[in-house]
DNA sequence: CTCTTTCGCTACGAGTCGTAGCGTAACTCT
DNA sequence: AGAGTTACGCTACGACTCGTAGCGAAAGAG
């Protein structure tokens, strides 16, 4: 939960809401699930654009004030109902690198084909382009949570022999930082551009001539293809 | 000019406002300019969240009615007033297919800095899936209008002898479509999603270490940087 | 001069927003 | 048990936006 709003604006005590040192009635954690269900549900059969929050109230079956107290508007709202989504990516072990990356982009492909995920994802970051707070949220909610992803196959091609290891100091672990930012926006970006934009599918034949042009670059993909 | 409306539902002739055939008071093409000049300036200063039809119009100085006549809404109009900035685009040759690259994802960068084009394009694109005429008409408008550029530059390198040449026969001719589409969505996907999502700059450093990545592939990148 | 279409303007019902106010419910601490 | 604190449901509200209808006037075609 990232987008939750302070809970006590006159609390004397900044501690969360089961531990000691907070009174009175705790918020409903029920109320929590049912509002994300209702807005994820919403999501799907209206789409960003005509999802309201009176909708959502009226599907969670809870007060439209109750949602105003925990978020501040639909865009943090959508945000925590979809981010969670997002920590469902896993990368198995497939024996080589090609192999997982194909694996990790036809599950990402298989999450932004979800009407809930794609509709908001992009409208979330459309929003953020005006609103500094929902941008950074963004990004500790969904991207560099998944950066773990790209930081996990590269140790694995690493051990492998797949990739050469990071550089020794400072300077090296910053050029293996760089080196993850880039991978992650080439492959999380070419995804949802096909999936989103050019709005054709991410099938395993994608997946395998994309991982082919990853790993070899442009010269090794026309030679294949 | 993509999403406009049909100009005369009643009307026995399609051809267009100027020519032959076509009866009554033609529409205003200074309408037109101001109010996609409004629509611009409206996303700079409000986003895509913010505006309004009855602000565009009052921006344009025209009434809003005549905005409903001309657009089905807000979408289509937003979209028809960004599209026409990404046609600015060039590639020119920098003699290397390295250089060329690293042009046009500067360019494309610089773009999608201009707050109009990236509050717009990802707020379409969000409202496109759950609207498949929209989605059409985005990649009428931008994503095949664009894929220009690919198609030069690979042709280009091709001739420089950087790229092998296409395999011949239909199936060449396919191969050489779907690597288009691979590259476009790669780098456009790779570009929008640093700007955007991840938020931080598409600089001249990260623009040259991004077209190492998509020239040597995985590989090459690690040990250069 | 007539026909056709667009234009500006006003007005409208419908829907949404985000908040205020109130009484009640739930939990903590003394 | 009682007092204190916070969350909840509900109602109501002004402000705003939407998209459309209706009107008379303006601008071009034949």
């Amino acid at each position: 939960m990232v987008g939750r709003m302070q809970c006590s604006p006159t609390g004397p005590r900044k501690g969360r809401a089961r531990l000691t040192g907070r009174t009175g009635r705790p918020r409903s954690a029920a109320a929590d699930a049912a509002i994300l269900d209702a807005t994820r549900a919403a999501l799907v059969e209206l789409g960003w654009g005509k999802l309201t929050m009176g909708d959502v109230a009226a599907r969670a079956k809870v007060a439209k004030t109750t949602l105003y107290r925990r978020w501040a508007g639909k865009n943090e709202l959508v945000l925590d109902a979809v981010a969670v989504l997002f920590d469902e990516l896993e990368l198995p072990d497939r024996g080589s690198l090609k192999d997982d990356i194909e694996g990790v982009v036809l599950q990402f492909a298989a999450l932004l084909a979800r009407p809930e995920t794609k509709t908001a994802l992009m409208a979330v970051v459309a929003e953020s382009t005006t609103d500094d707070a929902l941008r950074t949220r963004i990004r500790e909610a969904v991207v560099e949570r998944q950066k773990r992803l790209v930081v996990q196959g590269r140790q694995r091609a690493q051990r492998r022999g797949e990739l050469p290891p990071d550089g020794g100091g400072p300077e090296g672990a910053a050029a293996a930082a760089r080196s993850v930012d880039l991978i992650f926006d080439v492959i999380a970006g070419a995804v949802v551009h096909r999936a989103l934009v050019s709005g054709e599918p991410v099938d395993a034949a994608w997946a395998a001539r994309f991982t082919t042009l990853l790993l070899a670059g442009l010269g090794g993909l026309e030679t294949r293809d």
